[in-house]
DNA sequence: AGCTTATGTCAGTCTTGTTGACATTCCAAG
DNA sequence: CTTGGAATGTCAACAAGACTGACATAAGCT
């Protein structure tokens, strides 16, 4: 359809050797490799997780307000990329679990300060000692070329919007 | 814990200047880029689904039966990663759509082998021009070298035995 | 003949997402 | 000062998609 050619070739391919690696087939293979590596990537996590009955948007949460204490539900809200209703079930346990703690605003009072609590930052731990473990293994087994390789893709595979909210956190942490 | 130190390196940082990106920083960008990256990676995609009352589910299933015509239902399973009773609930609504064929196997006729419809398949296109789309984009900005790594890394990441998946299905369409 | 395998199906549960409606609180503009 | 809108929270209902457990059927294997 469109721009794929018989061969299974794109457009693009022709005219430089370099962009072979634009075939259809090497974007399959970028594809589920995308899919497979996801997997692995939550699959450490998940399993502390089901253990204590929470879920990978608990983590999500409790990951983002580790990285950014003291955000606003709204802020949040726009990292995560979901409803404030589901987002506010998540915080609401996170909250009565004693794992979160929401302060109202000094500025501005409707807005809801978060920030985790000891026992909030213990669990943090936990999930993100499992998971760098693995990326940790999957950056040294493929060495730091590689691993700016991966980066600039991923970046590249972001909408726009995520990508200034990844760099925004990238670059307020270094 | 265990291998954090007080300033936040991983003790393989430690006599050797070439492992300096894998301080618990670097290791959080790679994780928080992750997340943002496949959300993208799914954001086309999902647009279209959800026109057509279908979900991620339908899409992987479309996906690997298209690139492994005949597989059997047993064999997705393990692919796909979740339990019969969910990927059939997936495959039935296909099938009585029209979009996947399941025929009995000839030699065992326990299983049932499967593959998509022209309508299947005219689906199975749009989906991936569309995902296919922006992996293109995503490569071609960040070049062969970037790919390559990028390829690399993510085989770092998946459990062993996905990897194998991955690997197989990768060999048997080159 | 009996055990195992492959598949399908029914019933129930859980997490996580959705929409819609409505209340509260507060800032800010008229 | 009042009114409109923004930020937040809550309730209710619902759907997708994962799970477990149980059971049925057919077919292959020993």
């Amino acid at each position: 359809m469109g721009d794929i050619m018989a061969d299974g070739r794109t457009a693009q391919t022709f005219g430089s050797e370099n962009l072979l690696f634009l075939t259809d087939e090497q974007l399959r293979q970028g594809i589920e490799a995308m899919f497979f590596a996801y997997r692995g990537f939550t699959a450490d996590p998940d399993r502390i997780l089901s253990e204590l009955a929470y879920g990978r948007a608990h983590h999500r949460a409790i990951h983002f307000i580790n990285r950014a204490p003291g955000t606003t539900v709204n802020n949040l809200l726009a990292i995560l990329g979901v409803t404030k209703q589901s987002l506010n079930r998540v915080l609401r346990t996170l909250i009565s679990d004693g794992l979160v703690e929401s302060r109202v605003g000094t500025i501005d009072k409707r807005e809801r300060h978060l920030f985790l609590t000891e026992q909030g930052q213990n669990l943090e731990s936990s999930l993100s000692d499992a998971q760098r473990a693995r990326m940790r293994t999957a950056f040294r087994d493929a060495g730091p070329v590689a691993v700016a390789g991966f980066k600039q893709v991923l970046e590249a595979m972001m909408d726009a919007d995520m990508r200034r909210t990844h760099i925004q956190l990238r670059d307020s942490t270094t």
